[in-house]
DNA sequence: GTATATGCAAACAATTTGCACGCCT
DNA sequence: AGGCGTGCAAATTGTTTGCATATAC
């Protein structure tokens, strides 16, 4: 239950960069895209703050992190949606709800599905009970 | 298309090994518990020998990878089911796909959901055309 | 015999962290 | 004023790789 989440958090100018970026587009950047974007505004961020930011916007819920391979990549969108990843370009394209039902997943745009992961988060059944 | 698995394999005391293990446990486990197994049997293999061997077994689908967070998880059953994540255990549990559908997913047995993310891999439709 | 696989250790890449200082509230 | 947040650099962690040798075929 104790998530530490008591802590006032501030409103700094790093955060408030970070989530903009991660909010004005829709390419699922990594840590060190942000990064590069991030120095456009404050030249002299530091990666570290970046992940720092990241952890934090993740943990309170207004950010996203997509796990693909070994680095992460992260998503302002919230709301209920699924990603497609291109082993060939790498790119990563947003997944409609609707989309996902029937055989025409993506919506018959000639997307070449090789496999399906799904993994749902939560707490189990052992743990449920006490904890 | 090239892919290149044109490769001869052989059929290695240690690529059997890692396989027999990942078949003979479902804790989806870390290339370094795996590790730990195979010492029992081959003392000296290395950990190096382990992740070669994870990756020519999982590109020739005997094998899968579980990407949840910073290390890679195992799965040696390669039929169609999803995977529950404990935020509390760590542990990894199987879904089968019946329990997928409908709003009792995994069978009533109280399991709490925060999320569910939904990655599909294959080709864009911009990289299927030509590539 | 020969090319693939191994063990070992070093290299790598992504991410995290300790510290002294800075700046929101 | 106090404490969370920052920049910087070093540390850590998971994974990959170069090389000489071993081994499956």
């Amino acid at each position: 239950m104790l998530k530490g989440n008591d802590i006032k958090r501030r409103n700094t100018q790093q955060r408030k960069i970070i989530l903009d970026i991660l909010r004005s587009t829709n390419i699922h950047p990594t840590a060190d895209w942000i990064y590069e974007q991030a120095r456009k505004e404050i030249p002299n961020i530091s990666l570290g703050t970046v992940y720092r930011n990241l952890k934090i916007l993740k943990e309170s819920g207004q950010i996203i992190e997509i796990n693909d391979g070994k680095q992460s990549r992260f998503d302002g969108r919230i709301d209920e949606h699924y990603h497609f990843k291109c082993i060939s370009c790498e790119r990563i394209f947003d997944v409609e709800k609707e989309d996902l039902s029937g055989l025409k997943i993506i919506g018959n745009k000639n997307f070449i599905i090789h496999r399906i992961d799904i993994l749902i988060t939560g707490v189990c059944n052992m743990c449920s009970g006490d904890n």
